[in-house]
DNA sequence: ATAATAAACTTGCAAAATGCAAGTGAATAA
DNA sequence: TTATTCACTTGCATTTTGCAAGTTTATTAT
């Protein structure tokens, strides 16, 4: 399917033809919070994104370095998604987004509890949230 | 043209809602570095974004708070428009974009200048700019 | 004053991306 | 061995994008 092509080089417009859409950063997103997600988890999140356009995103961001599957330790039927550094080095720009949001929009608790954590302390958080990653990341 | 559907009250997915597409942010890119632009400025670019497209996303833009129109001083046949103070917000963000590119891709020098300075003083970077914009925001 | 140019859009249409619903095929569970 | 789960694919309608050619109002040149 997909051949990336830069419409310039300008670092935001390169960044933006990779994830520059309304659902691989939610992807991504899924991903910091679970840490590894399948196929059935992100169709199970509560955008509803479309099976075939999900397929379509997981792919680029695959061929984009910034996801790579793995093997699910209980079944050959399912398959593993995670983050790889790439990805993780997301984090600081999605911290961004619910700091931005947090300003403007208002927002369920649960995720008010985690922005008003971050405003606390933000390089806190992102070192802490970057090794939890990081971690996951190695344990294959 | 656009009414505004939120997928979930998600602030990354409310944020994707209004600005997660190819050309939005880098409009407000462009406001970032050039305080203010017209029309023909942005279709300028380097990225060629398509003139119906523009007028769709400056409308959008505009409906969601974060740009406005104001007269241009030389010309009525013109029309200025800059960043509002919910746009100039979006600077933290931007900035992590463009150091999340510096890592991942390889970008022309008078960027990466930029960026080199940000990752001096990303503090000061953001203080300074922040006030700039607003100075020009004042200004009427 | 009149005609030509410029600036900010609009319109029409083809092409691509999205969204929806219904498959398919391999792997596990019953 | 049959049913179910899981990760996708496929087909098709709808929406969005991209391209080129207008239209309109305002300025500039004659």
């Amino acid at each position: 399917m997909s051949e990336l092509k830069k419409r310039s080089s300008c670092p935001v417009s390169s960044s933006l033809d990779i994830w520059g859409d309304k659902w691989s950063l939610l992807i991504v997103r899924d991903l910091m919070f679970a840490k590894q997600c399948t196929y059935g988890d992100f169709l199970k999140s509560a955008e509803k994104i479309a099976t075939n356009i999900l397929a379509s995103r997981l792919q680029m961001l695959e061929e984009n370095g910034i996801i790579t599957k793995l093997e699910h330790p209980d079944s050959k039927a399912k398959v593993l998604y995670k983050l790889t550094q790439k990805g993780i080095d997301l984090l600081p720009l999605m911290v961004e987004i619910n700091l931005w949001a947090e300003k403007y929009f208002s927002l369920p608790k649960d995720r008010l509890a985690i922005i008003t954590e971050v405003k606390k302390d933000k390089e806190g958080f992102l070192k802490a949230t970057t090794k939890e990653l990081q971690r996951n990341s190695n344990l294959t």
